[in-house]
DNA sequence: TTGTTGACCTCTT
DNA sequence: CAAGAGGCCAACA
């Protein structure tokens, strides 16, 4: 069990132990969301940073994600893409075709490794999980 | 400890 | 319209 305890950060955010080892709020929220994007809809790191509150935090979700690998239950870390709808991170699964695969199984298909019908599939926490 | 790097995004030239 | 630079924060050498 994830276990939280206060951390001296400034916005008060909470430091969660995963397997042992010390994640920061940020990633657990980010791991979070990911865990929530719905069957067959993706999402963007910047929609992740911007319902975090800060969307110039982009890159952290991407290093959460790098991380995400060592994280149990495994995240659906194909559902998450880059503002284009590429699969930017594809090169850091198991196999390079191992991302599209999964997408192709959740009836997400793509085209040179953009998403097609981006737009649709988007999902969006900022608008989802607002209420 | 400082400096570089990274699955990104946005603004500016 | 295309290319460059800045910014965010954490991990690694």
């Amino acid at each position: 069990m994830a276990k939280a305890t206060k951390n001296k950060q400034p916005n008060s955010l909470p430091i969660v132990f995963i397997n042992g080892k010390k994640e920061s709020s940020f990633f657990e929220q980010v791991y979070d969301v990911v865990r929530l994007i719905p069957k067959g809809r993706v999402t963007s790191y910047g929609a992740i940073a911007a319902y975090l509150g800060s969307k110039k935090s982009a890159r952290m979700v991407g290093w959460a994600m790098n991380n995400a690998h060592q994280i149990l239950p495994k995240l659906p870390a194909h559902r998450v893409v880059n503002r284009n709808g590429m699969l930017s991170g594809k090169a850091h699964f198991a196999t390079p075709t191992l991302m599209e695969e999964l997408l192709a199984k959740e009836k997400v298909l793509l085209k040179n490794d953009c998403i097609i019908n981006f737009a649709e599939k988007h999902w969006d926490p900022t608008i989802e999980l607002a209420l």
